[in-house]
DNA sequence: CCCTGATTCGC
DNA sequence: GCGAATCAGG
């Protein structure tokens, strides 16, 4: 990929808006956010102008490489994010969220799920899962990461309404709390021993 | 450990 | 110019 007109635009769009450089990446795609960062310095923006947040204010000086010889470095490989990129042409879009579309979410508190009868939620995880909004981080979605719990809480109409934030199971959306009253066993019975 | 940006330097 | 490797910090 090649630092095109557009892409740039892009770049400095999302940077300007205080977006990280690894979600930019991200949307960008094609690119690590190594690629991002070294393009903003080079484009001379290194600073994020004017913005009163200055999240990282480090004076960090070059020093000389010296290393022990001893991690062989396992970084995290570029994932092909496959966020479907609905952008709206002409207007400054709104940041995408990374929720996939979501009707009639399901308020993970007492009203519990609209589910068929045909599995119940053990009485255990609808206790962990109160236990776990107690702490719940109350992220907004610009928070949410694939590592962090998607479980929405309170009503969206109101702003009453957050997610829960918590480390999220590998490979799930939600922290195991959530997981617990999300993803039933399709079958209770059928295979129960191992 | 997860993340952030910053810098260096071989390409 | 580019960006991986690395560094430094939260």
């Amino acid at each position: 990929m090649s630092w095109t007109d557009e892409r740039v635009e892009l770049l400095k769009k999302m940077w300007g808006e205080g977006q990280s450089a690894s979600q930019i990446a991200k949307e960008l795609g094609g690119v690590t956010r190594n690629a991002v960062i070294g393009k903003v310095h080079r484009l001379g923006l290194s600073n994020r102008a004017g913005a009163g947040a200055t999240p990282t204010a480090k004076p960090a000086a070059a020093q000389p490489k010296a290393k022990p010889a001893t991690k062989p470095k396992v970084e995290t490989k570029p994932k092909p994010a496959s966020q479907p990129t609905v952008q709206d042409s002409g207007t400054e879009a709104a940041p995408k969220p990374a929720v996939p579309a979501r009707r009639q979410i399901i308020p993970a508190g007492q009203p519990l799920p609209p589910q068929p009868s045909t599995n119940e939620i053990p009485a255990e995880a609808l206790a962990k899962v109160n236990e776990v909004e107690k702490k719940a981080k109350r992220l907004t979605v610009m928070e949410l990461t694939e590592k962090t719990c998607k479980w929405p809480i309170g009503d969206p109409a109101t702003d009453d309404f957050w997610f829960c934030g918590l480390p999220s199971v590998p490979g799930k959306p939600y922290c195991e709390a959530h997981v617990g009253v999300a993803f039933q066993p399709m079958s209770s019975r059928r295979d129960r021993r191992r």
